[in-house]
RNA sequence: GGCGCGUUCGUCUAUCGGUUCAGGACACGGCCCUCUCAAGGCUGAAAGACGGGUUCGAUUCCCGUACGCGCUACCA
């Protein structure tokens, strides 16, 4: 039985009942060590959901597995959510589960909430709605058909499996005494007094017994709304081996995290308008559940790419400068070596050049290095005894320029080279290698005015003598 | 196996039964520009899984098949 499809019908009554000012959702993850690009987007559709309608986006940890769980781990998702500017209106403040947090409905760890989750067995158990068994507690499910009113999927009728037909009931309190997920989550969904539940799709078939256990609280369920999948690009899950799969890797890749936060809220959502490349705001304005897609999208790395390129060359020249040094310092370039005009300027010349941040060490690492690596295959084909007579009067020419500028040096060179019959490339491949150690970099004439003469002369002299 | 969800260019998507040769973006091809590599400009190729219905008319609604994904734990 599938859902009914009057669907923007229902969305238009449902989410009309809820006072705006009052929705609460939000993003529960586990820590595992990393955080999952999935799952960065599911809290990006929390917190863009709760901006959108005024409501508040909460942050709860599910650390109910002591032994998997390090406050390391809390620290990937803590980190990466303040990475993406996705901050939490109640949550933990730091990574001790024991730690101070915001908000009044805590505590926000649910190793911290052992008590609550004891009082409401024991209030199933009076009721009859669970029993012991073999050590566990098993909860009652109902036997009918549960209905779900999804927000994004529609009307969905979920049946007894063939295993479930054998034996309905559920394990809510495991002989260890431990809690399991579907009892936690839901008490701390229902006691936080959270409204909406965005979450992944792989939680729809969970809702059923979700919806009985807040049926057998006593109170209505929230309301749902599965959000499609992540998928690899060939289809496949992504799992946490996939690259790709960790928002760390974005973080350590030099990527743009607003750009990052574009890409990832079209996967699956779409403004409808063909906008691509939308301002946070604009993004808040025009997001909502109804225009949440159904099916799986694939993570295109390609596309991301080129929307970081698109908010790096955008981006104030303040902004680029801060970005850039902090990659340089990573890749082990002390830029601090250097007077930060040189800094500024050789920066510059980077600037609409380069796709990630981290492409920059290798791109423009010359700058800041005192040695020249050079690119052996290119050594071989530009440092021979044909072009060291054509060099050394290049060399000549530049030892003896007015302003060492880059009009002046492309002047120079291109009359240079009419001068000795050859074509200016003839020449521009030698000195960019010499001077750079690669074939391929900033503009030849603006990063020999931002080396300075010195360099120049010196880096073209060490290459002279190789020729 | 059972239960659930899905299916428009390679990818992300637009299209709320009827001027659409099915639009945009990334990627890809060609041309131009050019000091390298890019970028940029112009341009090209590229899609409604399949089969039935409903209708004057279906990418759009319904059913079936195929395929994909998820769930099926004393994991979360």
């Amino acid at each position: 039985m599938g859902r009914v499809s009057e669907r923007s019908l229902n969305h238009a009554r449902i989410t009309h009942q809820v006072d705006p000012m009052s929705i609460r959702v939000r993003f529960a993850p586990s820590p595992t060590g990393f955080l999952h690009i999935g799952g960065a987007r599911t809290a990006l559709f929390n917190w863009l959901y709760a901006r959108h309608t005024g409501g508040k986006f909460i942050l709860r940890i599910e650390d109910t597995d002591a032994a998997r769980n390090t406050q390391q781990a809390v620290d990937v998702i803590l980190n990466g959510l303040r990475w993406m500017g996705l901050h939490w209106d109640e949550g933990p403040l730091t990574s001790d589960a024991t730690g101070p947090c915001k908000g009044d409905r805590g505590p926000y760890y649910q190793s911290q909430r052992r008590e609550r989750y004891e009082q409401r067995v024991e209030a199933l158990l009076s009721h009859g709605a669970a029993y012991e068994h073999e050590g566990a507690i098993k909860f009652r499910m109902q036997r009918e058909p549960v209905l779900i009113h999804d927000l994004v999927v529609g009307e969905v009728r979920r049946e007894l499996t063939d295993r479930e037909q054998q034996d309905p009931d559920f394990v809510i309190v495991r002989s260890d005494g431990q809690p399991v997920f579907h009892l936690v989550n839901v008490v701390d969904d229902l006691e936080m007094g959270i409204t909406h539940v965005i979450r992944g799709e792989d939680h729809l078939s969970n809702t059923a017994k979700h919806i009985c256990l807040f049926k057998a609280f006593g109170v209505h369920p929230p309301k749902y709304a599965h959000i499609p999948l992540i998928l690899n690009h060939d289809g496949s899950k992504m799992s946490k081996r996939d690259t790709g799969a960790s928002l760390t890797s974005y973080t350590e890749e030099g990527y743009v995290p607003e750009a990052v936060l574009n890409y990832l809220c079209l996967l699956g959502w779409s403004p409808k308008n063909n906008r691509e490349i939308m301002s946070l705001q604009e993004i808040v304005e025009l997001f909502d559940l109804p225009n949440v897609l159904r099916h799986n999208a694939r993570f295109d790395m390609e596309k991301l790419k080129w929307m970081n390129y698109e908010y790096t060359r955008q981006m104030s020249a303040d902004r680029f400068h801060e970005l850039a040094v902090h990659t340089f310092a990573r890749a082990g370039f002390d830029t601090n070596r250097f007077p930060l005009d040189y800094v500024k300027k050789a920066i510059d010349t980077c600037r609409d050049k380069i796709k990630l941040f981290s492409d920059l060490p290798g791109y423009a690492g010359f700058y800041f290095s005192d040695e020249v690596q050079c690119d052996p295959e290119a050594a071989a084909k530009d440092f021979v005894a044909e072009n060291k007579p054509r060099v050394t009067r290049l060399r000549e020419v530049f030892a003896g320029l007015g302003d060492f500028n880059a009009a002046e040096l492309e002047r120079a060179l291109k009359e240079t080279a009419a001068t000795l019959g050859v074509k200016a490339g003839v020449l521009v491949h030698p000195v960019r290698l010499a001077c750079t150690g690669k074939t391929a970099g900033p503009s030849l004439y603006h990063l020999l005015e931002v080396l300075g003469r010195e360099k120049v002369l010196d880096r073209l002299d060490k290459a002279l003598q190789r020729m």
